[in-house]
DNA sequence: ATAATATGCAGGTAAATACCTGCATGTCAA
DNA sequence: TTGACATGCAGGTATTTACCTGCATATTAT
């Protein structure tokens, strides 16, 4: 996984929007996504490319139409290998605020 | 919580390597931050003014210095309230993508 | 007091990004 | 086959971003 592929596509809120449109319904259409943003349809297709570079989004195509389904995998990925470690934090926080407040 | 200052600022990699280090060691100055990355101070600072915004950076200061603490509660929060609802979509992402396929 | 240290502030530049318009290609339906 | 439709491709621009240099301020130690 490119850590950094998927932590880019998510930095933009259009493309957040678009997997929120995605999760809503799956496996549309770039003009049934387009209907839902406000933007031109070559500015979603842009997105649609991040997304789809960061694994985030596959496509199929089914005649003249392409066809967007997501792909929640590299989110768990992120979220098990980076969010994860810094949980721990949320307990000593406070412990380490005083300490430092105190000169350690 | 603001979703979009946290996404983007979890956007760039040197951001994320600052939290890295302060996951590492909590509480670190501007100067330690520094030694760890191959940039100007001024250049660690203005990330971390963007990780401080997002809220997922408190400093406090201790005469001359500041330091610098991991705050880790929007992470969670991003994953609470973003991440876990595109998990369900695991399970039925191939049965989706078979559907489409099969002209639905 | 003064020198060293830690950080803050004010710009300036180059690259990346998000958006657009215009035209081309491929597919379906009458 | 021809017109309508869905998408692809090639640029062009304006904003944002990441980085820098130079100088100012505040704190500590001698």
């Amino acid at each position: 996984m490119d850590t950094d592929k998927v932590f880019k596509a998510l930095g933009d809120p259009t493309r957040r929007r678009l997997l929120d449109l995605l999760c809503e319904q799956n496996g549309q259409t770039l003009g049934q996504l387009c209907e839902n943003l406000e933007m031109a349809r070559q500015s979603a297709t842009q997105h649609l490319e991040i997304l789809e570079a960061a694994n985030l989004v596959s496509t199929v195509r089914r005649g003249r139409e392409k066809l967007h389904f997501i792909n929640p995998v590299p989110l768990h990925e992120v979220y098990e290998r980076w969010v994860r470690k810094f949980e721990r934090q949320r307990l000593t926080l406070l412990h380490d605020l005083k300490k430092e407040l105190e000169g350690e």
